[in-house]
Formats: structure tokens, C-alpha cells, sequence
DNA sequence: ATCTTTAATCTTGTTAACAATCTTGTCAAC
DNA sequence: GTTGACAAGATTGTTAACAAGATTAAAGAT
């Protein structure tokens, strides 16, 4: 499911979506410098392309630039980790209930194949797959309601959510439990939009409340400054 | 009020928010064409720098950006101006009444100056200035509300909401009326939650309302076109 | 006279070299 | 042995020239 940026920018719309994927399924850690020489390399472009690439990511708020030293995966702090999800709480609620009332058979159904492999991905302890079709599940709902911009907003939120629980969540834990996707599929094919705008509340506020936010953010490099001196 | 992309964006972080402004006033009409050459005397500073900023606008799809063809002010379709109306009458009815119990007296003496000016610019004619507070008073209205991510989204509807009323909206209408601001003001003033998120969803309502979408879109280049020949 | 084709001009896109900044490693001084 | 300065290396930022594509104008054909 591509992010759908701008169709202008079509040349390096699947470097971004790599990069994109890569944050979403935690490949990328928070705080991991992206060099302009290696992912010239990696994807055998020149640097301008990958620059316009950062800028793309970075204006998403999923890259931070640091001016003359370069690109890191973001790292949100507790604050912004708080109101990433408060806006989810915001947002995704209503989004379901009109969702809910538009809903077809066919997209019950491959929402529930979306459950299903989510199911599989837990059991076979594949995290990172658990964790991207966790995503594709919310984004689907998202784009069930028939509202692009809605869309291109729940995803980046989505995105700015994996860096969340990359960086706050519990290490077992995955972000979504799946019998909660599965109840909301549930008052979806049944077409109980109330139940299905409170599940998801229910379901969001789960996830906000198993972050640790106090615990100490770091990554690598502030690691080092951490243990360096005092 | 800055529009506050990234931090990183340090150095041209103005000419965004001058571009940005120019379309929120809408000195720079949907359509027009922005070109790197222009832009650069117009700023002094060199095509890269351009490029960035016109790369940013497109993120926020204020511009749009056609390949080998150069950079144009974005003209909306009516069913994107749908879906940025639906958006806002989804987000900022809770956000208002997030701010309503977080407005501090000083808020409310800001938002009632604002709504003062708004007048006065009526009064005088002053559409552009008119929209530009309108668009203040909407934006000032999300920050109360204390989420940065929001307020961000917020931001970026608001500069998309002005291109559609620059495109959809009656020539005599201003696209939002004072007395109803005032009336959120006043809700606002005695922490009343309730009455200020029906306000809201019912200015909102209003604005959606009075766009003519059925319209046929068009812009000064397209009018060009219409003219030239046929 | 109108339409099509073609050449000239202009705008955008790309590449490569250069400049500036930061990082890293080394060496000297305390 | 630690700290500081200094220099070498590497990375990012900028500039300028070049290439590619699009628009415009003119010329020719129908």
C-alpha cells in the first residue's frame, strides 16, 4: 500500500515507501543516521534524489534533518509521542464510524484476512510482520471512510506511531493485541457503529497507556553522551 | 504565526511562510504559476533553496508540483475540497472543545482582539486581511487545544481551505462570518464545551455550505486556454 | 486561412565539482 | 594519564555548468 505522496513525485516515490516501510516495521531504529552516500548506494541513485527523499520524510516529521550533520530517523520525545496518540484518539474514532456505515462485503472480508495473517504473524513471533499489518489494518479502516485527506494524515500518524512503540513500548508487547481487531471487525460487519467508535477509543487508549513515556528516551548516540561524562 | 515546519528548514523556513501567507491571502491564486526563476530574483537566494521550499509546499499539497513542467499553486477538486471541509468538521468541533477547558483568560482577551480586527477589516473592505485573521483565529483556536501534531494539521487545512473558497467560494461572501467567531468567543468565555463544539460544527456547516462545488473549476491559465482559441 | 511540422527559446532536471562544516584521530602539554 | 589543541578525513551544503524536456514562434502544406 503505497503512501500515496504526491504523484509529482513519482521518481522516487519507492524510495520513500521503502523508507517509509522500513520505520513502520522497525527495521529502522529511532535515532539511526541516514547517510546520503549509503542510501545513494543502496538504492544506486545520485544524491539529489536521495536528498529530495529526506526532505519528503523529514517534512513528515519521520526524518529530522540536522543541519551539516546529516539525516536521523526520528525520535519523538514524550510530548510528542502524547499528542501523536491523543490525535489518533481524536481522529480514528469517527473515522470507523463512517467507515462502518460504507463498509462492503468484500471489505469486511479482507479486513478479516488482514486479522487473520496478523494472527499468524503473532503466533509465528514474527513481531515486525505483526507490526506492519497492524498498521495496514488501521490504514484500511482509515481508507474505508472515503475521505483521502483523512487518509494521508491517519497514515503518518501511523508511521510517527511505530517510532512511538519502537521507542516507548514494552519489548513483548506488541502495539495492537489482534482480539481487539478482531472485535472491531466484528461491529463492522454488523454495522454497529457505535460499538465499533468505541472499541476503537478502547483500543487506542490500550496501546497510549501500555507506553512507558517516563522511561528515559534514548537511542545510540544519546547513550554515549550519557555514559560519557556525568 | 509561523507555520513551523521543521527546525531544520531553518534558512528558508521564511520563504515558506511568506508563500504559504500569499496563499492564505490569496494574492497567489490557485493556478498560478510559480517559477523558479522568479521566485529566486524575488527572494534573492539561489534555485536550490527554491526547489526546497517549492518541494515543501507540495508536501503540503499547497503546490503542485508537475514534472519538467514547473511549480503551480494547487487548485483543489471539488471532491478534495470535500474531503478537507469533512476533515475539519471532524477535528476541530473536539478541538475547540479541548481548548474550551484549557482557555486561560489571556486566550479568550487574544481571541476576542482577533475577532475585533476581523471586524474592522470587514468594515473596510479589507477581504484579504479578513481571511488572513479568520485563518489566524481558526489556528489560534487548535493551539489553545495544547497539541502540536493537531495544531500542524490544523494549520495545513486552514492554508488548503483558502485556495477552495479562492476556487468554490461566492465573490461576495467572506469565507468566515465575524458574528459566528464571535459567538465561539463567547461559548469559549464561560467554559461552555458543549455549545462551543456545536458552534463550530455548525460554522464549519455553514462555510461547507455556501461553497459553489459544482462550479466548473477554473483558473487564470485556464481561462487563457478557454479564450485563446475554440 | 487553418492546421501541422519544425526550429528556436526558455524552463526545469541532473550532474559534477567546489566550499563549508563536522567528526575523528593524533600529538603535545599539563 | 588526562586534557586540550590541531590536523586529516569524511559528510553535508552550495554553486555552476550541462542536459533534457516543454513551450512558443515561424514556416510550409493542405
Amino acid at each position: 500500500m503505497p503512501v500515496m505522496v504526491n504523484p509529482d513525485d513519482g521518481q522516487e516515490e519507492y524510495i520513500v515507501e521503502r523508507i517509509y516501510e522500513a520505520v513502520i516495521d522497525q527495521r529502522l531504529a529511532p535515532g539511526a543516521k541516514l547517510s546520503e552516500a549509503s542510501l545513494c548506494t543502496a538504492f544506486g541513485v545520485g544524491r539529489m534524489r536521495i536528498r529530495r527523499t529526506l526532505l519528503i520524510l523529514a517534512s513528515r516529521e519521520v526524518v529530522e534533518l540536522q543541519p551539516n550533520r546529516g539525516a536521523y530517523v526520528a525520535q519523538p520525545t514524550a510530548e510528542q509521542a502524547r499528542a501523536v496518540f491523543e490525535a489518533r484518539l481524536l481522529v480514528e474514532p469517527p473515522l470507523i464510524r463512517m467507515a462502518a456505515t460504507r463498509a462492503k462485503r468484500a471489505d469486511i472480508t479482507a479486513l478479516k484476512k488482514n486479522v487473520k495473517q496478523e494472527l499468524a504473524a503473532h503466533k509465528e513471533g514474527n513481531r515486525r510482520e505483526a507490526i506492519r499489518l497492524s498498521g495496514l489494518f488501521h490504514a484500511a479502516l482509515a481508507q474505508l471512510a472515503g475521505n483521502e485527506v483523512m487518509l494521508r494524515i491517519v497514515k503518518d500518524l501511523i508511521a510517527r506511531s511505530s517510532l512511538i512503540i519502537g521507542m516507548y513500548g514494552d519489548a513483548g508487547f506488541s502495539n495492537c493485541r489482534d482480539d481487539e481487531h478482531s472485535a472491531l471487525v466484528a461491529a463492522l460487519s454488523v454495522g454497529d457503529c457505535n460499538m465499533a467508535e468505541k472499541l476503537m477509543r478502547e483500543h487506542l487508549s490500550h496501546i497510549k497507556d501500555h507506553l512507558q513515556l517516563d522511561r528515559n528516551p534514548m537511542a545510540q548516540q544519546d547513550l554515549l553522551l550519557l555514559f560519557g561524562k556525568k
